[in-house]
RNA sequence: GGACGAUUAGCUCAGUUGGUUAGAGCGCGUCAUUGACAUUGACGAGGCCACAGGUUCGAGUCCUGUAUCGUCCACCA
């Protein structure tokens, strides 16, 4: 039965043909049987326009779990996808533009989008066939993408659901906004950044104030002070005057201001900070907002008109203290959000924008990790970061002025809504912008909405849900709003999406085993799928959030480009094989941490793959000699040692199995790595010899035996090399080890 | 400002309810070897488990405090 086997393990080319086999055979395809529970995990849905990175590499925990549950004959389904991602895809291209020379204001936004899918198309297949190389037992089937027709319409259909149920609104709130990327963001993906910057104390005439924006002094509408100031009397009632315009502005008290920060004062300018605006509505005060979306001053004195807002600061500065109003200047360690993407200084306005209400949303998904519907792993640490977030979540903003993802589907007729700005390029390819009301003076409708870039519309613009002519006016200037979703508000209902585009798969799969995924996305998509996959559903996405580790270098940094220790997961296959490098990012790894990762500790798990591969290969020569027997418990002539590693191996399976079920992959890894190299083949095969020379077949079937098992429990970890080994040693008409049973 | 995590061999890290001489990979030293594997084997060096207290018959493991590093959250104008 057992064909020869090389001298070393090559897993080059081997690995395809076995992934092959694999695929041939529809193992990863689960059969729905409804008297079965299923296993289900969905990935989390790489990038598409992405290569793979090491990061991926860490899914094969996931296909740890895959392989483990259908070599336990659960119905297993592991749901690959791909992400189109909105802002990070957008951010590449626009690079790609600039080294062409041209800017996404060459183009009209269909044309863009147009642009921005051809672009994913060419890639988006590339990290589909990575992530084969490493093994990965996902359902091909089943792949999803987020912008394929069917997801993107099910994502409108939740849309409109959240809208029916007053879930959804427009508002005009302070969001963070990003002047180079030309979009808003969500709290979360704003990054703070400690930086050294200069505390301005500013003569307000009865009082002074302590900014480090001078430049939005123009935007002030207010001064509050804490109402135990201990100047409170003599300013009860006071009006304030903003230097180098002499406005006059009421002084109002808030507690919400710092008795012991600067001067226990506090400018207010609600048009450009949060709790300004927070204190301004709450005193009914007016809105200003001096910065336009380029990043350029507005609504501002003459000489400082167009300026950006560092130059601006410096003029308003200088003109502060020629004017004398300069008080002193200190320095001061504040942080500072920036765009994650490109680190630009975050501009917080105020615009109207599409949010999502969470606070409804987040109850229940608070309530089902409480109650354990959902557990964390590893629970302690994260279950609490968890419940801070969800605690004191605030509504999410989910549109991007962006041109790549889903358009919103609300839709502003343009006569009722006269004040809403178009930007657009007229047929000389000129960019034109204005309000409506001015631009339809010199331009048709159609020219407008062929040639549009974007629009804003005002805080009162009144919408449809519907595209046609207008449900109040009847007239047929009805325009689409240019704003796309948040990529996460698409990943946040991909488990439900996905699963509902087989019939059936959502009532079978759903809700899923596992969610596995990297702790920095916790909130970002995990939050979400939580709070949406119950709102959608009343059912939990997930019943187990695994969070596994963060691949670091030897030195245990972060990997990154600029410092130059990536290490590419597909150089590291093509050098020692799959099944090395998914051994060297589990193996003794603990939950939720660091994995240190170097060629050196690949290189020592590619000897044990050659190791495992060399078992089987004196296996096979010591037979050839003297024939082979079926291994049986009782059977005669068994000797104590052989007693032993039986007994060794039986609670290696079963300590296999309970560390799997209990997310304990290091671990298990670990001890079948001991177990194999250092007590099967240092000890007992080294015993062995003597007897196999002396004929002793008994032998030979333990080896077999306890070989067999060894193959069937590493499998999920080493899945390349093991079915290698059992296609040559114990495939009977070419059976898969994939779909032996687990042993017990 | 708040919270959390880490600190164990030269390096990178395991060590689930406290229980005999504390483990791995890599690295290092000596020796061995043309019949499974040099991508090897045997043997070995190397650790007051960050520090200081406490609980206990017994602490790397539990409690308190300190230090250093790291991470997350926050409305530091």
């Amino acid at each position: 039965m057992a064909g020869e086997l090389e001298k070393n393990f090559e897993p080059k080319g081997v690995e395809e043909k076995i992934y092959s086999l694999w695929e041939k055979e529809n193992v990863f395809t689960p059969k729905i049987d409804k008297k079965k529970k299923p296993f289900t995990i969905i990935l989390p849905l790489p990038n598409a326009n992405d290569p793979m990175h090491m990061g991926h590499g860490m899914f094969v925990i996931e296909d740890i779990l895959t392989r483990y549950h259908i070599m336990k004959g659960d119905p297993t389904l592991w749901l690959p996808g791909a992400d189109h991602a909105g802002i990070e895809t957008q951010f590449v291209f626009e690079k790609k533009l600039a080294k062409e020379g041209k800017s996404r204001f060459d183009f009209d936004r269909e044309t863009l989008f147009e642009k921005l899918k051809e672009f994913v198309e060419e890639n988006r297949l590339t990290n589909k066939d990575q992530l084969k190389r490493l093994g990965f037992a996902l359902d091909w089937s089943r792949y999803h993408y987020s912008m394929e027709p069917e997801i993107v319409e099910r994502v409108l259909e939740t849309f409109m659901k959240l809208h029916k149920d007053g879930l959804i609104y427009r508002g005009e709130r302070v969001v963070h906004y990003c002047t180079k990327c030309g979009t808003s963001f969500s709290d979360l993906e704003v990054l703070y950044e400690e930086r050294e910057d200069k505390l301005y104390y500013l003569d307000y005439g009865p009082i002074i104030i302590a900014t480090t924006r001078p430049e939005t002094i123009f935007a002030d509408v207010a001064v509050a002070i804490n109402p135990k100031h201990k100047k409170i009397k003599e300013l009860k009632g006071a009006e304030a005057i903003i230097p180098l315009i002499n406005k006059k502005i009421p002084v109002i008290q808030d507690e919400l201001v710092d008795l012991e920060f600067g001067t226990g004062a506090l400018k207010i300018t609600p048009g450009h900070d949060a709790v300004d605006f927070e204190i301004g509505s709450k005193h009914r005060l007016k809105t200003i907002s001096v910065v336009d979306r380029s990043g350029k001053m507005v609504n501002v004195p003459e000489k400082y008109l167009g300026l950006k807002v560092l130059k601006a600061r410096e003029e308003t500065i200088k003109d502060l203290k020629a004017a004398g109003k300069l008080v002193k200047e200190e320095p001061l360690k504040h942080s500072v959000g920036t765009c994650y993407r490109c680190g630009t200084v975050i501009e917080p306005m105020v615009f109207p924008q599409w949010f999502v209400k969470t606070k409804p949303l987040a109850e229940p998904a608070i309530k089902a990790v409480k109650n354990g519907e959902t557990k964390i792993f590893p629970q302690k640490r994260f279950e609490k970061m968890y419940f801070d977030w969800m605690e004191n979540i605030k509504d999410w903003n989910i549109s991007r002025q962006i041109v790549w993802g889903p358009r919103i589907p609300a839709w502003y007729c343009l006569d009722c809504n006269d004040s809403i700005r178009i930007n657009f390029l007229n047929k000389k390819k000129e960019v034109v912008s204005g309000p409506y009301k001015e631009i339809k003076q010199s331009y048709s409708f159609e020219e407008i909405k062929s040639g549009l870039q974007s629009l804003f519309s005002t805080g009162d613009a009144t919408y449809q849900l519907k595209d046609g002519s207008c449900q109040k006016c009847g007239g047929p200037n009805v325009i689409q709003e240019t704003d796309t979703f948040d990529t996460w508000f698409l990943s946040g209902q991909w488990p439900v999406n996905t699963l509902k585009a087989n019939p059936g798969d959502l009532e079978y799969f759903y809700p899923t085993s596992v969610l596995d995924t990297l702790w920095d996305i916790l909130f970002f998509w995990a939050g979400r799928m939580m709070m949406v996959g119950l709102y959608l559903t009343g059912k939990v996405p997930f019943r187990v959030i695994h969070l596994h580790a963060r691949v670091v270098d030897k030195f245990g940094k972060k990997m990154s480009k600029s410092k130059g220790n990536v290490i590419d997961p597909l150089v590291m296959v093509n050098q020692y094989g799959a099944d090395a490098l998914r051994l060297a990012l589990v193996l003794g790894v603990g939950p939720a941490s660091d994995v240190s990762l170097s060629d050196e500790k690949v290189r020592g798990m590619r000897n044990f793959t050659n190791k495992l591969w060399n078992i089987g290969r004196f296996i096979i020569m010591s037979s050839k000699e003297q024939g082979f027997q079926r291994f049986e418990p009782g059977m005669p002539g068994l000797e104590e040692v052989d007693r032993a590693i039986i007994e060794s191996l039986n609670k290696l399976v079963k300590q296999t199995t309970k560390m799997l079920d209990n997310y304990r992959f290091g671990q298990a890894s670990e001890e079948l790595f001991q177990f194999i190299w250092h007590e099967f083949a240092d000890v007992y095969i080294e015993q062995s010899k003597q007897r196999i020379k002396s004929g002793d077949k008994t032998v030979l079937a333990v080896l077999f035996h306890v070989y067999s098992v060894c193959l069937k429990l590493l499998h999920p970890f080493m899945p390349f090399i093991t079915e290698a080994v059992w296609q040559k040693m114990f495939a009977k008409n070419n059976s898969l080890l994939i779909k032996e049973s687990w042993p017990s």
